[in-house]
DNA sequence: ACCTGAACACCGTTCAAGT
DNA sequence: ACCTGAACACCGTTCAAGT
């Protein structure tokens, strides 16, 4: 039988999935400015050119690499017994995937209404179909839903960069958002002043889910 | 008393606001791409770097434009009588906004909690008191209006942005995804299959607005 | 078929030098 | 105080040339 070398040496060949896992490993790492395809090339020990033979552009790996930590989070939210809870998982689910791979937000975004999207889509489109929802009104409440989870994902990837780019932490970037509100004109911005307590004590993933919750009991109550 | 004199010349010199509007021209007609600190700069007849004195970077630029046009937009929705109609018409009218700006809701998002979100915040804010939302569910209501609406721009400002390089329509572009919904594997898409015909005869503006009230009806209902 | 890496056509940003 | 514009340190992408 042959002997493996000692040496560790890559005796797989360049292919679409090991190049999207490095660009997974350096988006979580180093955030996605650091996602360079030169940097990525040296990672996989190749030409940056290389890289083009496997993917179309960047925007591609991008996609790629979120669809991939989508696809991922979605297999872990198995349907349940109840709709409603498993919304409230699938929601929670993507929530967790994006504190986890704070690009993932913006990417799941930019990809439009394809990969990522889809996947999401279907998992709620099956829940809200158990839940009774007409079918001439399943469309309204799935990106309802869907559009809901977007609009926290952009924030979150946003003050993530934010945060990042500053050499902040989160609570630090919460601060001083609370901190600029307090301090905003009395007679212009009197209901975001009294928020910002509220920003100071909030919890993220609490309050997204209340959204949900907010939802759901919409939904509930149609006409 | 003094002749103005014939050939058209900048008498204004440099300033924040000349630089801002001048992006907004060039962000309205050819899209967030094609602004660069060089055709701005050429655009305003002065060199690329003197934009740095009055502007601190490109997000700051692109911030300030947004702030501008949100401003003017929500000045244009006066608050009138009934709470909920008002909720109805800043959601309408920040759709608007984005139809005409269609790189504003890229840089709500990016702008995070300052300029223009706090904007819509103090507006959306107001009328959740009006409605009578107890204050320790104010925060999570408004914050489900916005993220909402922040999810709504973010995936509006993504089409844009691949029609535009595409250099399809906006209906062909909706015409290419349900083509490729209703070509998706049956077994694993159902849900999203089904919703191929939806998508080819939904009405952007009136699912946006369906979305608001089910939000509405879901503050309604809290218990 | 797949990989290499130099080269191209850009960017945002800085900064000495001017007025 | 404000402006100039060349220069710096990057990018994504292409493509002749290799194996």
């Amino acid at each position: 039988m042959d002997k493996k070398p000692q040496t560790t040496r890559r005796d797989t060949s360049l292919s679409r999935e090991r190049i999207i896992d490095a660009a997974i490993a350096i988006l979580d790492a180093e955030g996605e400015s650091a996602l360079t395809f030169r940097t990525l090339a040296q990672r996989l020990s190749t030409g940056a050119g290389a890289i083009y033979w496997h993917v179309a552009d960047k925007q591609d790996l991008l996609a790629a690499a979120c669809d991939a930590v989508t696809a991922q989070t979605l297999a872990a939210c198995a349907p349940g017994a109840a709709p409603e809870a498993d919304i409230r998982a699938i929601a929670s689910g993507v929530f967790d995937m994006m504190e986890a791979h704070p690009w993932a937000g913006a990417a799941l975004i930019r990809a439009g209404g394809q990969g990522p999207l889809v996947r999401i889509l279907e998992s709620l489109g099956r829940q809200v179909q158990a839940l009774g929802v007409p079918d001439n009104e399943q469309w309204a409440t799935v990106s309802a839903l869907l559009n809901y989870i977007l609009g926290v994902a952009g924030q979150n990837a946003a003050n993530m960069q934010i945060a990042r780019s500053g050499g902040i932490e989160r609570a630090g970037l919460l601060e001083s958002v609370a901190a600029a509100w307090s301090g905003l004109d009395a007679a212009r911005y009197p209901f975001v002043r009294s928020m910002a307590g509220s920003l100071r004590a909030h919890d993220d993933r609490a309050d997204f889910l209340a959204g949900i919750d907010l939802i759901l009991r919409g939904i509930r109550s149609r006409a």
